[in-house]
DNA sequence: AAGGAGCCCAACCGCCTCTCT
DNA sequence: TAGAGAGGCGGTTGGGCTCCT
């Protein structure tokens, strides 16, 4: 077959993503919904790969993202999920609403796989690690069955944060732009990203670590604002206080609510008013 | 304070699968 | 049925950040 790199086209572009790259390729979507990925840039007026946009979209700016670690239970529901079906993040992921299979894939490669080692437990297999050494680790670590035992609760829990509002995010039909509500949340940022970034704080307070690391990006969540922007008629049906509580395009502006402070206020509030 | 090591995660790469003709 | 095109998936990488010495 011998297909062709969708990016080797000359003159398309790689690497981290602009806040102003984002901007348009939101913007696109709110207006047209999710559809043929290789005609979005173009029609975007991206100077990007439609795998690009789909990967950017799906893995970072959509609104119905969780950010932050893994909840314990979430983790539990991955390491069961992963007992049973491999290195298929996808469909791990389709067991955790908000969570993308990118997400799970770093967490199970930085966090649990280390985990279950510590536990004397073989990430691949999902059983007792065979080497001496592994097994004085095991005898160690007595929780390490009880760990696992735990899972049985935890593989009970398919779609653990379980409630009439959460769902798959596999199920997610395609998004129609009257159908996205953009969260009062941080999701779209990585402010609240990581529990290093949240409970750090500072660090990462750019609107994105890529964006963070491209010339002219490096710029904090408040102070970016997309005023300009034509954001669907329909949209306003959330209004556009609501709308601002998406960071990147909040107003930080006299009177008006920082991101982190509507985040804080309507953060339960979104969710429900989302599903 | 400096710098090296390790961590973390967004993004890329290339293969696979599905769908259409 | 085979070929082509598009989306999806999993593995890997690059670079920024934090921690440790």
């Amino acid at each position: 077959m011998g297909r062709q790199p969708c990016c080797d086209k000359v003159g398309l572009k790689k690497g981290p993503w602009t806040t102003e790259e984002d901007k348009k390729l939101i913007s696109f979507i709110l207006n047209n919904g999710q559809c043929c990925w290789r005609a979005v840039p173009k029609l975007a007026g991206l100077l990007r790969c439609g795998k690009s946009c789909r990967l950017r979209w799906t893995n970072y700016l959509r609104p119905d993202l969780k950010r932050g670690l893994l909840s314990e239970s979430e983790e539990k529901l991955v390491i069961d999920l992963h007992s049973q079906l491999g290195n298929r993040w996808s469909k791990i992921a389709a067991n955790l609403p908000g969570r993308t299979d990118n997400e799970i894939k770093n967490h199970w490669n930085t966090h649990i796989k280390k985990k279950l080692r510590k536990m004397g437990i073989d990430p691949l297999t999902h059983k007792p690690l065979a080497s001496e050494e592994q097994l004085s680790h095991q005898s160690e670590h007595h929780e390490a069955p009880s760990a696992y035992s735990d899972l049985s609760t935890a593989a009970n829990l398919h779609c653990p944060l379980d409630g009439p509002e959460t769902f798959c995010t596999d199920e997610v039909p395609l998004m129609e732009p009257h159908e996205i509500i953009v969260p009062c949340t941080p999701s779209a940022t990585p402010c609240s990203s990581s529990s290093r970034s949240s409970s750090s704080t500072t660090k990462r307070t750019t609107w994105s670590s890529s964006s963070s690391s491209s010339s002219n990006s490096s710029v904090k969540a408040e102070e970016i604002q997309i005023p300009s922007m034509e954001w669907p008629e329909s949209v306003s049906f959330w209004g556009m206080d609501d709308f601002m509580g998406w960071d990147f395009i909040s107003h930080d502006g006299e009177g008006k609510l920082s991101s982190t402070d509507l985040f804080n206020q309507n953060q339960e509030q979104w969710k429900f008013e989302l599903f």
